[in-house]
DNA sequence: TTGACATATCGAAAAATCTAGATATACAAT
DNA sequence: ATTGTATATCTAGATTTTTCGATATGTCAA
């Protein structure tokens, strides 16, 4: 875990906000999953192009933030067909509240 | 509080030094307090100069570092003659592990 | 009150980040 | 095969951050 990288990731409105609808994607996103066929059970994961639409960035620029905080550790994803699917790394991001506590 | 501002603020290998190295003064600065009379108890205030010292950035960058820690909440200071003695507030950082855990 | 020292602020060059549009790639449907 | 759609990557200009040296301010000591 690189803790830089993690607080860069967070370093930014947009992200941040992502993060944030990333915990209820249902709420967020209503046609959540829309493409996601039943045999593919990615719970919460909502793809590109419904996250840029929400955020009002460029498409290249949710792209590239989503790659960066996947690399962050604080995403997922899965490709499935032409969509890739972002949800948050639970684990991660447990251990990450966890490190925040005991080494900040 | 402005998440944000922390999170820049965090975003930083020698920042994130100067907060840790402050968990434990008397560890990582054995001069510590040097300066400060015992009328003035300021537990674990450093100097601006032995930090300077420790993290091998110019006297200018230090200090807007720690000025910029303190904005975003993460430290406090104490002005005593001509030093500034910089301390972790660990009121702040702890509702911060709390906000981490419940927000992020 | 002058000189020395600690810290803060200013101004600027270099580096990094932000963000978009253009293009490439991957897949789906016809 | 061709076309359309979703996402990724590339490129580049604008903005922000980094970091320093120079200078200013505040304080102490002689």
């Amino acid at each position: 875990m690189e803790p830089i990288d993690v607080f860069k990731a967070l370093s930014n409105e947009t992200r941040l906000n992502i993060l944030e609808w990333l915990k209820e994607p249902e709420k967020h996103f209503p046609k959540q999953g829309a493409h996601l066929p039943k045999e593919v059970s990615y719970k919460g994961g909502v793809c590109v192009g419904d996250i840029q639409e929400k955020a009002k960035v460029s498409q290249s620029t949710v792209s590239s933030y989503l790659n960066m905080m996947q690399k962050a550790g604080l995403l997922e994803s899965v490709r499935h067909g032409q969509w890739t699917y972002y949800r948050r790394n639970e684990e991660f991001i447990q251990q990450l509240a966890q490190y925040f506590k005991t080494d900040i």
